[in-house]
DNA sequence: GCGTCGCATGCAAGCGCTTTCATCGAAGGG
DNA sequence: CCCTTCGATGAAAGCGCTTGCATGCGACGC
């Protein structure tokens, strides 16, 4: 034994390079840009680390490069699948590239996701992942001048302004929904959205939905909305809500699969058929909306396509920093299943 | 200026010191150890904190303290909507706590999660939840020598040498499942369950109606058992494996709700009743249980209040070395509801 | 055969924070 | 009034890694 064998605790870059006769710089070079090292002392190197079984510590990587390999990402909830599902695929992704994910939750808090963004920089993510475009300017501005590189997912806007996205455009999706209830002679539309205080996502729907209405020259005055909170049991309620009018719309669009669903049960408990006496449609094509009956009408959201190219670009954006990264728009198409009929006469 | 300003990028500890006209040391104590520092000194410090908009550096803080505030997960897959909502309430509770979550998905395959499990020790977690038991002696053996404290959670195992855990008894709630079924008169029980090579839970469950089965005085040639992947789809195929037999089962039980869902649709797409020709179970009681029709007849799983303790546990074991952690037992109830009925005659 | 270049490697200076130990002054006791 | 005690603070040594720069060596060209 040259020196102390080995302190206690895991062993570090030192005990390698003592066992393998090199100095520290050799092996880290080794671990990191393996072609800068000679191949025998490479294979000396990695040997030594086979038998200490070392592995880097990363605090002190990250304090030394100045890079983590983490990304940070803040998503409302992970309760909702369709979250849950573009982030199962954006952490795989990541992994691939050798990246981690620090997650946070807001709760769909304006303030909670201020405070967690904060937190995750300074944990130093590398990048973030940051869920539609509404936010503080005080928040924009941060992340403006701390550089670290941010996309926006679930959400499309090529702005100038805005961050890079990559997502889909809400309200021209919902507007060909839209447009698809209206084909079919319904002239009192119903909405039930997530609530859009915070929610730009929901606002774009409502905004899709209105655009379309007036394109076909109906009026304000033909559309009902009801903002609620996210959950069947709500949908449930909005529903019935929207059914007690004296006029009650003969189309009702929801804001998500989720609200769809529990206006769907609601109807059929209250003794609607639906789609003849009322039709209804959902957003997201979530696996429950091929698996309640009638089958859902709804649109068909990527979510896992959307979370692996978010990663993609991440990591892009990252490694170059100068890449002014582009907005990407994915493809969103209504799909028509059975809870959408023609107006009923 | 005393000095050079302050170099670009963010402020560090020592902006912090010169503005407020002390050494890094008490600011560092200011931040840490409130009550160490005289309340002017720390009004001071406060006050220059929040002008410099100072936040610390985590690798850096990480490095020195030896702890990152920071718990590893990790978990099968987020597609699960149990984790997905089991791992919201984790992550809820450890931000009350100051710490972050660090995520990684397995895929249900062993080799990577060892792979996840090394890389989150050595990005430094402070702790780490792992769903089930099931692991190869070599990934035991590192976990027990880097002391890094670890709970298991979605099963419950007080056995000494095992980790501590939180969770309940997969087998047992099975077996009183399994019970509940029989006391209807059903003499040949399916089995739908998932994949069992690398899932204790699955395992177990498959063993707690063995030995409910066994206690009736059934045989095993009364059971039928089909392993097969998570899914809506393979779920609805392995429930006509089932069915094409020659004497199918009266009973059908599965690992959990997604595969007795897929069940129940196949079963009606074939024709039969449910429960009038087959009784279907599931397990967990996710939210669609109560949305398909008839309403599933499961196992409720308190999924939120198991990810809320195991972030406490977690925490506790991290701040308390010394604490033995022991495992809590969770109340898992059948749930009654209308898939289940009597055998037909 | 000698100068020169290029490459593999080593040396050592940090990265931004925590923490031990020393210092200093005020408060308290005799 | 001096000595002790104690609490607040500062100086400085790391934490484990990366990396710019220096070094030394062999290969190559003339």
């Amino acid at each position: 034994m040259t020196k102390s064998p080995s302190a206690p605790g895991p062993s570090k870059l030192e005990d390698v390079a003592r066992l393998a006769g090199v100095s520290t710089a050799t092996v880290s070079r080794c671990l990191n840009a393996p072609n800068r090292v000679l191949p025998a002392t490479r294979e000396r190197v990695l040997a030594a680390v086979a038998t200490l079984g070392y592995a880097p510590n990363y605090s002190a990587r990250a304090l030394a490069a100045r890079q983590t390999f983490t990304m940070g990402a803040i998503i409302p909830t992970m309760e909702n699948a369709i979250f849950a599902r573009g982030i199962q695929a954006f952490q795989e992704e990541l992994g691939r590239h050798g990246y981690t994910l620090l997650i946070a939750s807001s709760s769909y808090k304006e303030a909670l996701e201020e405070e967690q963004i904060r937190t995750l920089t300074a944990r130093g993510s590398d990048g973030l992942l940051l869920i539609g475009h509404h936010r503080h300017a005080r928040v924009r501005a941060f992340l403006r001048e701390r550089g670290i590189p941010t996309l926006v997912a679930w959400a499309y806007d090529p702005a100038e302004e805005r961050l890079p996205s990559m997502g889909f455009d809400n309200a021209r999706v919902m507007a060909s929904l839209a447009r698809a209830v209206m084909a079919r002679g319904h002239q009192r539309i119903g909405v039930i959205s997530a609530e859009t205080a915070a929610n730009d996502r929901a606002k774009a729907r409502i905004d899709g939905i209105r655009s379309a209405i007036a394109e076909a020259g109906l009026s304000e005055a033909d559309l009902t909305i009801v903002e609620t909170q996210y959950g069947f049991e709500t949908g449930a309620t909005a529903f019935r809500q929207l059914m007690d009018r004296s006029e009650p719309p003969t189309a009702i669009m929801c804001g998500n699969d989720v609200l769809a669903v529990g206006a769907l049960r609601a109807a059929q408990r209250m003794g609607f058929d639906v789609p003849g006496d009322v039709s209804i449609t959902g957003f997201d094509d979530i696996e429950l909306a091929t698996l309640v009956d009638p089958p859902l009408t709804t649109t068909h959201v990527p979510h896992r396509e959307m979370g692996r190219r978010a990663a993609e670009m991440l990591v892009r954006m990252v490694a170059d920093k100068h890449l002014s990264a582009e907005s990407t728009e994915l493809q969103v198409d209504i799909v028509l299943r059975d809870t959408l009929g023609p107006a009923p006469t």
